[in-house]
RNA sequence: GGCGCUAUCGUCUAGGGGUUAGGACGGAAGAUUCUCAAUCUUCAAACCCGGGUUCGAUUCCCGGUAGCGCUACCA
């Protein structure tokens, strides 16, 4: 089934910050369903409010929209058809098109303050009513408010809700009807001459020619102001989809409380695009059958539908996300994940960055294929590519007193066997000639943990515990035969921080044990 | 307060008038490993409550409860 109008969608932040998990997911939905029906995706600014959006947030917005891998058809960066498509240069349209719903009789001009009407509100309250406007102005003769606007007494525009019962199908919920009786006259522009949300939105939405509205259920009780809106300026009413609230793990609306809440923090913690947009796209849909959980890009595509979208709210759970996380980071080409792992090394390695955000490193080619050695280590270890920078503190930094004293090493450093074991591995080590030249390879040592092995009997645990503390000051961790060349290798590079070789842990070791 | 939306394992969800209510994350146990991580296997874990309708409701209807949202010259 296709449909006969081609799909127009948009996406419409506020520019007030960085991009937020729960806009994110709408503006993913919209764009799948856009993609999926080979429509047109519209990226629209809503900055009517002046007080909270700021120019620079656009910029941001921008930027984390496409690091999701979202792109648009029309927008204020690409432009379009149907622009501008920022609000806060479409203000003559808003006023056209209120004067035009004035004249016709469908909106009606407001005299009443603002402390009167909160003056009415009070009374309603105190008198338990529903408190929505009185329509006090409703019927001020058009003649007579007309002469008193160009008078200059303030006042408002005020769309005249009809009496009856306002419904329509939304596409998640079904079909829903508000009573008019709860619905009050909206004012769709200000005394200030700026109109109201929404009313903007609406004009934009029609002029614009969106086909369905795809947007968060927060807009669920304003969509009646809204459809008779579209119906008193003769419009046809675009398809609703309104998308569940994103909850957090206390069930309440997701907030800055909850943690990482925005898309750019998600990546500065070392998510990759892929996973957010995978994790996004499984929160309040799933695919008819519901068991597969990964999709590329592509997949989404194809499967995704808005009828199976789930109208219930829907808790984020950030560590089904970082499970997906850890499923992309092992299906990503090396290369990749040396590019992305650099900045998150910097820091203990005392590299500087190369520009200002603190997002760009180099480093010469020696090192930068030791420290690829480095990433494939530790990456099992890891869900997010934040972690590895603590992983990697097992080479990047050593500090034998803190081995010895660490609680967690007590019990290893009590076993029988372990003296034997330390005295028998410091004395190879340190007669060893690789080892001298910090040239020791994985089969040298080997050899050595071997002899050790022999001579003392220990196995096991017994025998790599105490030689891992001693030489990572924790008694598990990574194979030594990885480790080993890794040590020996950053000892001979230029690195800011020096890297410690196995000779110099040892000797560390043993004068902090004697001491 | 009014109106609206929502209700399946702890979480995301599939399913749907008769099912051993399926999958995934997380949890537990085991296998593997010197250890940790990863990996694999197994296990535990759910239909909000009360009324209808029906031979039979978790599923359909109504009510309650709870959560969330809207109720502005905010967006």
């Amino acid at each position: 089934m296709t449909d006969p109008v081609p799909v127009r969608v948009r996406f419409a932040p506020s520019p007030t910050g960085h991009l937020h998990v729960g806009n994110a997911r709408t503006a993913l939905f919209n764009w799948l369903f856009a993609r999926q029906k080979r429509g047109t995706m519209i990226l629209r600014i809503e900055d009517t409010d002046l007080e909270r959006s700021q120019p620079h947030f656009e910029g941001q917005l921008v930027a984390d929209l496409k690091w999701l891998g979202l792109d648009w058809d029309e927008g204020p960066d690409v432009g379009g058809r149907f622009g501008p498509y920022r609000q806060s240069e479409r203000l003559l349209i808003y006023r056209q098109h209120a004067e035009k719903l004035l004249s016709t009789g469908k909106a009606y001009l407001c005299f009443c303050t603002e402390q009167e009407l909160e003056q009415e509100r009070a009374r309603a309250a105190r008198e338990h009513r529903q408190p929505i406007y009185s329509g006090k102005c409703r019927s001020i003769d058009p003649g007579e408010s007309a002469r008193r606007r160009a008078a200059g007494d303030s006042c408002a525009i005020r769309l005249r809700i009809p009496e009856h019962p306002i419904g329509f199908d939304d596409i998640v919920h079904g079909p829903i009807e508000f009573s008019s009786e709860v619905i009050s006259d909206p004012i769709i522009l200000r005394s200030s001459g700026m109109p109201v949300y929404n009313y903007v939105v609406v004009i934009d939405d029609a002029l614009m020619k969106i086909t369905h509205v795809i947007r968060g259920d927060d807009h669920l009780s304003n969509t009646p102001k809204q459809v008779s809106l579209y119906q008193a300026l003769g419009w046809p009413v675009p398809q609703f989809a309104h998308l569940s609230t994103i909850l957090g793990s206390d069930r309440e609306r997701l907030s800055k409380r909850h943690g990482a809440t925005s898309i750019a923090n998600f990546r500065d913690l070392g998510v990759l695009p892929e996973a957010l947009r995978n994790y996004l796209a499984l929160l309040g849909w799933a695919p008819s059958g519901g068991t597969r959980e990964i999709f590329s890009l592509e997949e989404l595509i194809q499967e995704f539908s808005i009828e199976r979208v789930t109208p219930s709210p829907a808790v984020f759970d950030v560590e089904k996300l970082y499970w997906l996380n850890r499923h992309y980071i092992k299906e990503s080409p090396s290369r990749r994940l040396d590019a992305l792992a650099l900045p998150y090394y910097a820091r203990s390695l005392g590299l500087g960055p190369l520009d200002e955000a603190g997002s760009n490193y180099s480093v010469s080619p020696q090192i930068s294929i030791w420290l690829e050695k480095v990433t494939r280590l530790l990456i099992p270890a890891v869900d997010r590519l934040d972690q590895l920078p603590e992983k990697a503190s097992l080479i990047f930094s050593y500090d034998a007193k803190a081995a010895l004293e660490s609680p967690e090493n007590l019990e290893v450093l009590g076993w029988r066997q372990t003296d034997a074991v330390l005295t028998r591995i410091t004395v190879k080590i340190l007669e060893d000639e690789a080892a001298r030249e910090n040239q020791l390879t994985a089969e040298g040592f080997k050899k050595m943990v071997n002899e050790v092995k022999a001579e003392t009997g220990a196995k096991g645990k017994e025998l790599f515990h105490p030689i891992r503390i001693a030489l990572t000051g924790a008694h598990s961790g990574p194979e030594f035969d990885k480790l080993i060349p890794i040590f020996e290798e950053g000892s001979h590079l230029p690195l800011p921080r020096h890297v410690l070789s196995v000779r110099e842990r040892i000797e560390q070791f043993s004068r902090a044990r004697l001491s």
